[in-house]
DNA sequence: ATACATATATAACACCGTTATTGGGGTACT
DNA sequence: AGTACCCCAATAACGGTGTTATATATGTAT
């Protein structure tokens, strides 16, 4: 019915590959369409084929690495201690975005473009958003498991999963966004930090 | 010795504002020099010998718009219960990134460039240093009187000032990125995730 | 009066994302 | 077989960007 398609998916993948690295060692904004097809033979109208646009080609890499830091999230074992899954968790969530942090930057904070009012990529149970309940699925179980065993109180398992998570974000994005964090031994700072989050939530003496 | 200056400051604060204004309504990356210049009735030029670049204009807005957030800071009132007034700030705190969520974002974000290596306005005693310190000085002091009173332990002040104003940056920044946050009631959730925060660094009953 | 230093304007440079135009390559129907 | 059709991709153009080379104006110092 059509000519064929000259660029696979394989070529695709390869695309949405060398995008990240490119977010990963130089920034969103270093993002260049004409480089990019002229490392991959192609012209650029072949990328508005594949894509549409620079941005749907950056959203794109950000559907990717919120797999990806699934993925590390998930792959984090479980002991049965669900206290320390739970640490564990937030040590690998910390890794991951240290590792790649102008990816972390991009796929939380939408890459800086004006916040306010949003898209229809923020509308509930479209694919992003189905993406990145995923991926704090794993923090929002070991919370439930630590509340059925008693290490937790009895709140909400929504409102203390929000509220370790955001925690978290905020540590960690800091640390993403600045050279360095405050202190000598930044890790032993962030598990003091995760702990406090986490004894915030902590049974009260009634509770028991 | 030379050519006077055709803009003084007045012309140059004026550029800033401008600019912190479409930052606001258009994000980072609509800032244009070209149409500013237009608007201000010079060429790009001037921008340059007044600034030096684009990115050292936007440096200039959030300078100074981390100064218009310290000044929202230290207006909250100190009514002599430390604890009520480190709710306020917490409250000032959410409410100034709600209102400016662009400025808000790229103050704090660097705008979305590569964040890994770091430039030197991230060197200790930094003037962008400086001002960061001060702009959360105010809830450092309250952390402290609370400490005194005893409303929190016996932790490190710095401990407990960097892991509360983590905390809350964790969620203003999530409900400045995204359109709406979780939950029917955000301000009541904000004000039991910021008593969440403080709670975690409670006295402990030995402390007491 | 002349030399020098600097602020500004004009215009150019090298790029960018995006798109109109063109052509190539296949299917489907006559 | 021929032809109409449709989609994909390449070329080239459009309008825009930040930045800078060049030129000019305007002052001070000699």
């Amino acid at each position: 019915m059509a000519r064929p398609r000259k660029f696979d998916d394989e070529t695709r993948a390869a695309l949405i590959r060398d995008t990240a690295d490119q977010i990963v060692t130089g920034g969103v904004e270093s993002v260049s369409l004409r480089p990019l097809a002229a490392k991959h033979g192609c012209s650029t109208t072949a990328i508005y084929t594949m894509f549409g646009s620079r941005d749907a080609l950056i959203e794109a890499v950000v559907y990717e690495s919120v797999g990806s830091f699934t993925r590390s999230q998930e792959s984090v074992p479980i002991t049965g201690d669900p206290l320390e899954d739970l640490w564990e968790l937030g040590r690998a969530y910390r890794q991951w975005a240290l590792k790649y942090p102008a990816l972390y930057v991009v796929m939380i904070g939408r890459g800086g473009k004006r916040p306010d009012i949003s898209p229809e990529e923020f509308t509930e149970d479209s694919p992003r958003m189905i993406a990145a309940k995923k991926a704090i699925e794993s923090l929002f179980k070991r919370v439930a498991e630590c509340r059925a065993q008693g290490i937790l109180g009895d709140y909400p398992i929504e409102e203390m999963g929000n509220s370790i998570w955001a925690g978290v974000h905020g540590w960690v994005s800091i640390e993403a966004t600045r050279p360095v964090m405050i202190g000598q031994d930044p890790d032993a700072a962030y598990d003091r930090y995760m702990q406090s989050l986490v004894r915030a939530w902590a049974p009260t003496p009634q509770q028991g």
